[in-house]
DNA sequence: TTGACATATGAACAGTTGTTCATATGTTTG
DNA sequence: CAAACATATGAACAACTGTTCATATGTCAA
């Protein structure tokens, strides 16, 4: 059963840990979930957008930060299925696209009131 | 109202996102947590602890990664508050310290499972 | 005390990240 | 068409991150 590691002192629970660690995929798509989470500017534009879809400028007085910087951050967001957009002329309009995200945030900003 | 921000163009949404934005420690503190959980070692620490409390040793099995590596990581948890330890004899024994995070991992591995 | 063991820590290094600046794209108005 | 505007993108750079290696600390047993 194991393999090839060295100086395991409770086998059983580690063997019971590593059954509920997901593959490497799901845990690649989890930590990229999290870390685009831990940058505060991306943080801020997640819990606006919880709120209600903002253009980048908007975004961009909302974050404290220039409009190509907030763009950037927009493109992390986009690429990873986070924020979904629509344009409305020279407008680009932001909303959240991952439902498990909106919870998460919703759910973060209760814990923070506690 | 707006002391010095330019180019806003929804003013009243820029307004509520603002109000909805927590403050700086509030925003440390949650971009803290996640960004702990952004790294695919920390991540798989904290859910095999979700489980139930496993020494340094396990862990690294656990981790696939070095003891040292683990102990540099699960320093970094035990500043954070996220973890806490006790010693019993030669062996320390990590268990998760912040409910929040319990129960955060939980419902991040329900949404995986969809 | 000495040796073995489990863990912790410091220094150093490669790799990654977030910003700025300059420039490009796409859209509307004149 | 050209000019103005909103956004996007590439290059470059400083700052940060996670690992390894060497060494230190703390504990137990002989």
């Amino acid at each position: 059963m194991d393999v090839c590691q060295e100086k395991i002192i409770h086998h059983e629970s580690v063997q019971k840990a590593l059954n509920n660690i997901p593959d490497m995929d799901a845990l690649h798509s989890i930590t990229g979930i999290f870390k685009a989470l831990s940058d505060p500017s991306r943080l801020k534009i997640v819990i606006a957008l919880a709120k209600c879809e903002l253009c980048v400028c908007d975004l961009a007085a909302v974050c404290g930060s220039s409009d190509s910087a907030v763009s950037h951050q927009l493109r992390i967001l986009r690429n990873l299925k986070i924020v979904r957009y629509r344009r409305e002329g020279k407008v680009v309009y932001y909303r959240l696209d991952d439902h498990h995200v909106s919870t998460l945030i919703n759910q973060t900003l209760e814990h923070v009131k506690e």
